[in-house]
DNA sequence: GCCAACGTTGGC
DNA sequence: GCCAACGTTGGC
C-alpha cells in the first residue's frame, strides 16, 4: 500500500512551478538524518507527495507530486562546489540520499499553514508539531483532508 | 529581522 | 555519554 508524504521547499530555491516546468526532479540537498532515512528506506515509487512552500508568504501546501525513483545517493554531497557539500560523504559511504519526484497537480489555491492549523483532523501532523522536518510521512486521513481542501471544498 | 525550536558538534 | 555551544530552520 502506498504511503503519503509531505516535502518542503523554499519557493525561491525550487517551487511547484519549477516542478511543473521540469516534469520531475531529484530531491537533493537534504541533510537531516530522519528525512534521509525516509527517502533511503521508506519512500516507494507511486507514493504521493504534498508539495509545501516553506519560508513563503504565506507558507502553504501548493500541490501534489509522486515518487518516481526510490532512494539513491545524493551526488551533491560529494561536490565541493555545492552548497550542501559534505566532506564525510564518499563513494563507499554516500551518507546522503535522495528520491526523484514528478509533478502531478498544482492546487488552484494554496492551502496556507494557518488554515491547516485550524482544520479538524490535522492536529497531529508533524508539519504542525515538528515544523523543521523537511520530509515527513502524512497519515491517510490527513492526506485526504488536505487533498479535499486543495480541490476547493 | 527576530527569535524559538531543535539538530549537530565537540570538549570533557 | 553528557551537555553547552553553535548553526539552521522557518514562522511570524
Amino acid at each position: 500500500m502506498p504511503n503519503n508524504w509531505l516535502m518542503k521547499s523554499e519557493p525561491g530555491d525550487y517551487s511547484i512551478d519549477d516542478l511543473e516546468r521540469d516534469g520531475k526532479t531529484h530531491w537533493d540537498g537534504v541533510r537531516n538524518y530522519q528525512a534521509r532515512n525516509f527517502m533511503r528506506d521508506t519512500m516507494k515509487v507511486g507514493d504521493e507527495v504534498l508539495f509545501y512552500h516553506s519560508n513563503a508568504k504565506p507558507p502553504a501546501v501548493v500541490g501534489l507530486a509522486k515518487v518516481v525513483r526510490e532512494g539513491y545517493p545524493d551526488h551533491t554531497a560529494r561536490d565541493p562546489n555545492d552548497k550542501h557539500f559534505d566532506p564525510k560523504a564518499s563513494q563507499d559511504d554516500p551518507r546522503w540520499f535522495m528520491v526523484d519526484i514528478a509533478f502531478v497537480h498544482k492546487f488552484a489555491e494554496p492551502i496556507p499553514l494557518a488554515v491547516l492549523r485550524e482544520t479538524p483532523g490535522l492536529e497531529k501532523m508533524a508539519l504542525l508539531n515538528r515544523s523543521r522536518l523537511s520530509v515527513q510521512p502524512v497519515g491517510e486521513d490527513e492526506f485526504n483532508i488536505i487533498l479535499r481542501l486543495g480541490m476547493g471544498e
